[in-house]
DNA sequence: ATGGTGGTTCTACCA
């Protein structure tokens, strides 16, 4: 199964982007962020048409979470568990063909002074408590998304200029880090060991023409989900194109 | 060292 993440940034904007990568690489799941949009304006239709069922937990404006999928989509959760208060899309989970698939946008967490911060750090928290209870049923599972953390001094340009930065800052890096020595996975780097692999190009200051980017987009694999693993990499194709996303997907390619 | 861009919505806010 192909399996794909990708932060959009309003999915009716990027919807031709969208649609074109969807009939070149034809994964069998693209997991959607940043739709900014409600469940209403959400561009069924067009992705039926493709071929895509959906599974869509949006919010008017910001944030927004999707799976598609051609295959048929099972038991479909949306919300994180942990605070019945938050009212903010960021997360939605789905079973498809046996695997527990989780669409994940985690907060970003600037400016650090603010109540951003603490958010993030808790939204983690509860992340991780969810992610516990995954891997105690023992099953394939894969949380993508983007997690708004780079987790390594090598997965940006310039460490320095991060440093005190909510994707940066050492208590996010080491929430990342509480998340992985649960048993998790961080598929790319079962692939690639190269310094400077990045997924987020800012619009600003030509840093997609400067490369100056950060690897903040992640797939993670349960171990059962990890032993199926058979490629992972990040397509920077489209975000050279018009109309592109900050983001561009991280894709990987797990066996059954 | 600063300001630079883009999306939603309509005036700032978010990234």
């Amino acid at each position: 199964m192909k399996i794909a993440s990708w932060n959009v940034n309003s999915v009716r904007t990027r919807l031709p982007n969208v649609l074109a990568w969807l009939e070149k690489h034809q994964p069998d799941v693209l997991l959607l962020q940043e739709l900014k949009c409600q469940n209403d304006d959400f561009p069924e239709k067009e992705f039926k048409a493709a071929g895509y069922n959906a599974a869509v937990h949006g919010q008017k404006t910001w944030n927004g979470v999707a799976i598609l999928s051609k295959l048929k989509i099972d038991h479909i959760k949306t919300g994180l568990p942990g605070d019945k208060a938050d009212e903010q899309a960021r997360y939605i989970e789905a079973t498809i063909r046996g695997i527990r698939i989780a669409s994940v946008y985690l907060p970003n967490g600037n400016p650090v002074d603010s109540e951003k911060y603490p958010y993030k750090l808790k939204w983690f928290d509860r992340l991780i408590a969810h992610a516990k209870g995954l891997l105690a049923e023992e099953i394939p599972a894969v949380l993508a998304g983007d997690f708004n953390v780079i987790p390594e001094a090598r997965d940006c340009h310039d460490p320095a200029a991060w440093a005190e930065d909510a994707l940066f800052r050492l208590d996010s890096r080491k929430k990342l880090r509480e998340l992985l020595y649960l048993g998790y996975t961080d598929a790319f780097r079962v692939f690639n060991d190269k310094d400077h692999q990045f997924t987020f190009w800012d619009y600003q200051a030509a840093a997609w023409q400067r490369n100056h980017g950060i690897r903040i987009d992640h797939i993670l694999c349960t171990p059962q989900a990890a032993d199926a693993l058979e490629s992972c990499v990040i397509d920077t194709e489209p975000r050279g194109l018009d109309k592109a996303s900050d983001h561009t997907p991280i894709v990987a390619q797990l066996r059954a």
